[in-house]
This record gives C-alpha cells, structure tokens and sequence, in this order.
DNA sequence: CCTCAAGTTTGTTGAAGCGCAAACAACCTA
DNA sequence: TAGGTTGTTTGCGCTTCAACAAACTTGAGG
C-alpha cells in the first residue's frame, strides 16, 4: 500500500521547472508545496475512481499512470497514459464534479495531491496555471481524437505500431540496442490500449522481434527500429485519394 | 453559399437563454451581439478546417454541424455532432492556436462569430462564460471517452445501434410514429460514426426496419422503438465479470 | 418527362482476427 | 527448491465484416 506523509519538508525545484507552475516567485511554491500532501504509490494501485466525488486533484511527480474505464462487461480500456510532470483528477478544469474516469498506477508513482476547492484558488492566484492546465487537456482531448480516428480506420497491426510509438514517445528511455517503454507493461496492456486481444499483440510482438524491430521479454519492450515500426503505423498507400 | 450580414440588428434573446449567457445582463449581451458576425451557412459546408489558424469561435444559434477529422488515406471519421446552442472552435478553452479538427455543417446552419481575441475577453468579463465553455468541454470530453470504449470493446451492431440513440438523444425530433433524426443523414454518415462501412449500416437498417425499430428513407431516419434500439446498443450480458 | 447524380440495397467472397484451449516460461515467496 | 501465480506463446476453428460488384431507387434540374 501506499503511504502518506508531508515530512520532510518537500524541495521547490520539484515544482520550479514544470510549466504550471514556471513563472511563480519562490515563496508562491513554498505555499504550494505546503499545502499538499505527498504520497507513494504502489504499481497496480487505484488512485481514484471514475464517478467517484472529485475531492482532490493530484500532480504526477514520478512514475506512470493509466487513465481507463472499466465496461458494463468487465472489459478494461485504457485511454491515456500520463507521465510524470502531469496533473490528474482535473475534473475541475472541465467542469465536473466527479472523476470522469479511472487513475491508475502503471508502475510505482509519487504523486502531490490538493483539496480541489484549491484548484479554484491557484487558478485565480497563480499566472500561468490554468493556461498551462488548458493545455495540458487541449493535449488530451487531441490524443482521444487521434485514437478515435485510429480506432476507427486502421487495422489492429497499425493500431497497435501507433500505441507502441505514442509509448516511446511519451516514455521511452534510451537502452543500449533501442528505446525501452519506462514502466512494465504486458501485451494484455497493450491489447487495451489498441482495441484487441492480448493473443494478437503477442502474435505481432514475436513477429515484430523476428524482423528486428523490438526486443521484449516479460512486462519489458525495447523497440529497436523505431523508423521501421513508423513505416508500419503510418500510411504510405501509395494511392491518395483527392479530399474532394 | 452562405451569406455573411449584420444586420438587422441581432435580438438579445437569442442569448439570454443559452447557460453561457444565462447570468448577463441586458446590456452585456447588447454588447456582445454587437461585436458578432452572423451568418448562415448551407448543408454540408465547412465552417473551418483542421489545423487552420483559429481565428473565430462560432455559436450555433441553429442547426447541426459535424465535428471530424479526415484520415491520410481520405476517409472522413465523425468525432462529434454539435446541436444550436453551443459553441464551437473554442480551440482557445483548450490552449490552442490552431483548429483540432473540421467542422462542417450537417444541415443548413445559422450561427454567430467571434474573433478569437475577444474569447479571453468574454472569458473575463462575463461572469459564467468560462465555467460553461468548460462544462461543454467536459461533456465532449465524456463523449470522446464513450466514443473510445464503445470502439474498442462493442461489436458493429452495437455501435450503430448506440450511434442511432446518441444522435436521437442529442437532436431527436417527436414525429407521428417515433422520433426522427433532425437533420438529413445518410448511411455512409452513420458508418463514419460507428466506424464501419455504409454497406453494414445499411443492412443492419434493412433489419431493424423489419423488425419495426426504425422507418428510414433518403437521408431520414426515424427510430420508432428506442427501447428495443437500446436493448440492442445496451450490453445485458447477465455474466458479469467481477472487477477484480 | 427524361437524365443524371447521389444514395441505397443486396449478393458474393475472402481473410482478418477473436475465442478457446493448452502448454510453456518467468518470477515470487514460503 | 518446490509450488503457485502471472504473463506469454501458439494452434485451430469459426464468426464477423470489409471489399468488390452491380442493380435499383429517389430526387433534382433541365
């Protein structure tokens, strides 16, 4: 489980160099950063819930996080990722009152939470905040359009080359022989976020290791041939039907 | 083509009954109207494209438009209808310069227009403005999330079937025998909804005709047993999978 | 009234990919 | 080190649906 503390005393350079909070005087982030509770969290751990009372809004300091929901049938699907750096449980910023989806850890994680009455206060209080945190959702809200549009016109192949790509790209770190994602994650993962089943991706995965282009043992992938896996999600028929 | 006036002088009650403008007063919607641009637009016609600089937001004061967005290969895929009343390009909610997405009118449309600079200025002085543009940004937020886990988790049938309900839902118009889809669309429409292709919508419609759920012909649509159309679209497995 | 374009229906075919099942491999902990 | 748990691979059958094709219907415009 994950434990709560506010001791010892949280350093300002946590805050000082994310864009939220980028143009605050030192004793604004003191302020802030006295306000909030800090927390470990444990990989696998919920941190809120979809429809549950959005009490309190958290900013992802380390680790990895999956946003989903959960259908009528058991069946979960993963939205987005957030890395660390990010705000979750904004319902605030988009008018709601209640978590609109499920937070859950991918990998352990230490998060800063607030009472989301003092989301009201930073945004009024501090320049740059809810600029910052509008964007952050204009990002989001493009992401869904992009894997709506994927969902809805590609095959489960591109989709799931594009799901690895946008995962390297928002975490991979560099190992010797590729770019590795940064938190484990299994190919049932990997099926929930592209729309197929775990036996399709692992059928992809050992075809793709075959050609080269990733390396993956257990909850661990390494892609080792980013531009050819590109050629995979992106579209290059040749044949470009006019926009008429 | 659509005709661009500002005259006759626009009523204020075009506003004061719409929640962003609810709280103004009489004078501050005099204001407003007067710095708006109205204009009529016909059906099918594009108010703005993706990734064109956002210049102006519109309100739609009457009709449907399309929100959507056009894949490389030149296939069109709906994200969202939008109903009179609401806004849209409010790329400026969201942190963005630019368009996300086209937006085409569905039927012909009537709607007001803002230079985008004067967003941040409603933003400011109109008390309600922001909370409201938010809450509509969170409600197509929800919409997206819907969209994406009806993609990834529904079967063809039951994604039409929940596209027909959302669009009666959204735009339903009583008629003798049932509720009729407010504006013209056509199969090939509802395909770029529900992700298929115009052949299966059209043979899932032939059935449901014969089954007495819906009454279609060119470019109408009447659904004239919602609840059967949602036994349909709703998912009542009675397996229930705990959530573990 | 005729023509044409746009929308719709219907049939046929093939293959993608899901469900099911079983075996296997890696890791955990007792 | 044994035993259990969790993740992964692989094969096979079968359903679903997209692709292709072609005829038909409807409405608009001359």
């Amino acid at each position: 489980m994950g434990s709560s503390k506010t001791l010892p005393r949280l350093d300002e350079s946590l805050l000082s160099y994310l864009p939220q909070f980028m143009r605050l005087s030192r004793q604004d982030i003191r302020d802030i950063l006295d306000q909030a509770v800090s927390r470990r969290f444990d990989a696998d751990t919920v941190i809120f819930e979809e429809g549950a009372p959005a009490e309190r809004f958290y900013l992802l300091l380390d680790g990895y996080v999956r946003v989903l929901r959960i259908t009528k049938e058991g069946k979960r699907v993963i939205l987005l990722h957030i890395q660390s750096g990010q705000l979750i449980g904004i319902a605030r910023a988009i008018g709601r009152t209640e978590y609109p989806a499920t937070a859950m850890t991918a990998s352990e994680c230490l998060a800063l939470s607030w009472p989301m009455s003092l989301f009201d206060v930073f945004a009024e209080k501090y320049d740059g905040f809810i600029n910052e945190t509008q964007k952050a959702v204009g990002r989001r809200m493009n992401e869904m359009n992009t894997r709506i549009v994927e969902l809805s016109s590609q095959h489960v192949d591109r989709r799931v080359a594009n799901a690895l790509l946008r995962l390297i790209d928002q975490s991979g770190r560099e190992v010797g022989d590729g770019v590795e994602i940064d938190f484990p994650i299994t190919r049932k993962d990997l099926s929930e976020l592209s729309a197929t089943t775990l036996h399709t991706v692992s059928r992809l995965m050992t075809a793709w290791e075959r050609d080269g282009i990733v390396k993956s043992s257990r909850q661990r992938i390494v892609v080792r041939n980013p531009r050819k896996l590109a050629e995979l999600g992106h579209v290059d028929k040749t044949k470009q039907p006019p926009i008429r």
